[in-house]
DNA sequence: CCCGTTACTGTAAACGTTTACAGTAACTCC
DNA sequence: GGAGTTACTGTAAACGTTTACAGTAACGGG
């Protein structure tokens, strides 16, 4: 492995002046210059990250911890993650499939060290609301409820999504919905649920309108969901499903029991991850920009970096509802060529 | 920031009686081992990764250079490497977006001392073959042409499956077949046409069987590659696209003109990305399980660790078949639950 | 001709660890 | 009771950089 010293040595300098002419720092002079960078490129090198990091605090990193990396959803996360923080010179390391709270906070203290700041995803069932704690490294929490207190937030508008796509339902003559939930102790899927029961009442519809299924944001889980609820009695006219990964898993499910969408039941989503529009039927569903999600939530970061974790400032994105076709589509114009080609 | 030194001191002990308790090695008592801890958690030290990389000369982390972030394909790459890279209790460091080639040896330079070995996909359009040049880092490149002769790699069997392919169209009666092909430049790409060329021939058919469009591996390239071909005479009765990103576009295309998939006209696809068994109708495609090479290159790095870039060892990862919908179904039985839910 | 300034370069200390080596005490064995 | 061994612990040198500080030479002005 070949160092600064061996360039200082081949050029005939000290290795302050190779260092200074990689940082191209003030004042070393033209001829040096071009001599260095001659015998550096001649002999391959270049700075040692570990060691520069060391020295000078900062490793040009920002940790992504995720629960997972299943699907498209966590896809433009890191997508937009790493766009906002390319964009700063910036590298990402990627920590995931993190099941439980003590693996994230074992994949924080690995993360020591090696990253200027944090973005934390925390994984389905958090259920203990213990603030994360990361020294003195920036964090921002993605997802999750509002007000847990500890670090800096963004968090989707998932109530207001939620209620508004049942007010469109309601509208679309929808007196039984059925619901497939997210896990207990999500509180994404919680916040949505709470939704729900706000467009409900917004509609005078009461407990009975609602027909509860378990999920776990998950396609095996909407499927079988889906499955339970064409059993029951009064069988729901629409199923909400509160991510798209289920609803995807619900219309499998239809349409293996022969029922059709939307002229049977109608069946909407939430997230419209990209693969909502290309769906058979496109998929009525809450949109939410992932990938700027992203990138806001490393943008904050990046914002903190001097002044250590900052906490509790919440940034709320906000959601669109998209009308498709798996909803009926009434009166609108329903498009034949999916939004992101025309 | 508090350091090993901080621990120490509290702890009554030397620096490198706490660091033995940290890398639980050899000889340290047990009392002395369970107050260095207690001290450790209540100061909430933990060690710090650049100073132990630049000394131990690992940094537990492996580098992943990526064209791009969008769409299944890198979604179910980064899956598959993680996997892989966290068995071992490896990091994964991510870097993507790289245009050209330039950009590509620019990362690579920038993550010197920050991995142990790199995985490498060159970008579309690397028209210039010469070698990647890693410094003493192991490196798997990912793709491309199977005999560039630099690094290790790991290659899709291109060629054969876009043969099977061809082979599967014309034993459906398809005589005239549209390809959307990739980039020029770009060996996947160039490999699948040649197996197209390939399975022509083999059913004795000759280049005006053929009608090319060019496509750069987007959806939105295959859109209009598909609303082109529709204005060809003679019409093709099958368009095969060289990946499902295209096919995507294509079926859009096709839908937004009225034109019947399969009836009217078959549409192929060339990956199976986890979108295709849900698309409307389900896509026939060639099946790459882009996971699995992705933990297959991580592992063949991780695997050499000790001994630099050995190189030049390629695996070739199989393709299979996957005949669904979206090209008539002839005789076999067309599953209606996708098979990721079955 | 001397001094102050400018322009460049070198010396050496630090960053937070790991680890070879040396040291010490207690214990075992003859 | 002394030597050898064992079990543990400390000292200090390294890892490859950055950067404060000091040093040197050339130059311009008085």
């Amino acid at each position: 492995m070949i160092t600064i010293r061996d360039v200082a040595r081949e050029a005939g300098v000290s290795i302050a002046t190779v260092s200074r002419v990689f940082n191209n720092a003030e004042a070393v002079a033209t001829d040096t210059r071009r001599e260095v960078r001659a015998v550096a490129t001649r002999l391959g090198y270049s700075p040692h990250g570990a060691a520069r990091s060391l020295i000078t605090r900062r490793t040009a990193t920002i940790g992504l911890i995720l629960p997972d990396l299943y699907g498209e959803f966590f896809s433009e996360l890191i997508r937009g993650v790493d766009h906002a923080v390319r964009a700063k010179g910036y590298h990402l390391l990627v920590s995931s499939s993190h099941a439980d709270r003590a693996e994230v906070d074992s994949a924080m203290a690995l993360m020591r060290g090696r990253v200027d700041g944090l973005v934390v995803m925390l994984p389905e069932r958090q259920q203990e609301q213990t603030p994360l704690i990361s020294g003195r490294l920036p964090l921002v929490r993605l997802g999750g409820a509002p007000h847990n207190g500890d670090a800096d937030a963004i968090v989707v508008a998932n109530r207001e999504g939620a209620r508004a796509m049942v007010r469109h339902l309601v509208s679309l003559g929808h007196k039984h919905i059925g619901v497939i939930s997210g896990a207990a102790g999500n509180s994404d899927a919680e916040e949505r649920m709470s939704g729900v029961r706000d467009g409900l009442s917004d509609a005078g519809l009461g407990e009975d309108a609602l027909l509860r299924a378990a999920g776990d944001f998950s396609e095996a889980s909407g499927f079988r969901a889906a499955r339970e609820m064409l059993r029951a009695n009064p069988r729901p006219t629409a199923i909400f499903a509160l991510n798209d990964a289920m609803a995807i898993g619900a219309l499998s499910a239809l349409r293996a029991e022969g029922v059709r969408v939307p002229s049977d039941i109608a069946v909407a989503g939430f997230d419209d991850i990209p693969m909502a529009q290309f769906l058979d039927p496109p998929l009525t569903t809450v949109r939410v920009d992932i990938s700027a999600m992203g990138a806001r939530a490393a943008t904050r970061v990046l914002s903190h970096l001097g002044n250590g974790p900052s906490g509790s400032g919440v940034e709320i994105v906000p959601t669109t509802l998209m009308v498709r076709r798996s909803c009926g589509n009434p009166g609108a114009w329903s498009p034949t060529i999916p939004e992101s080609l025309s």
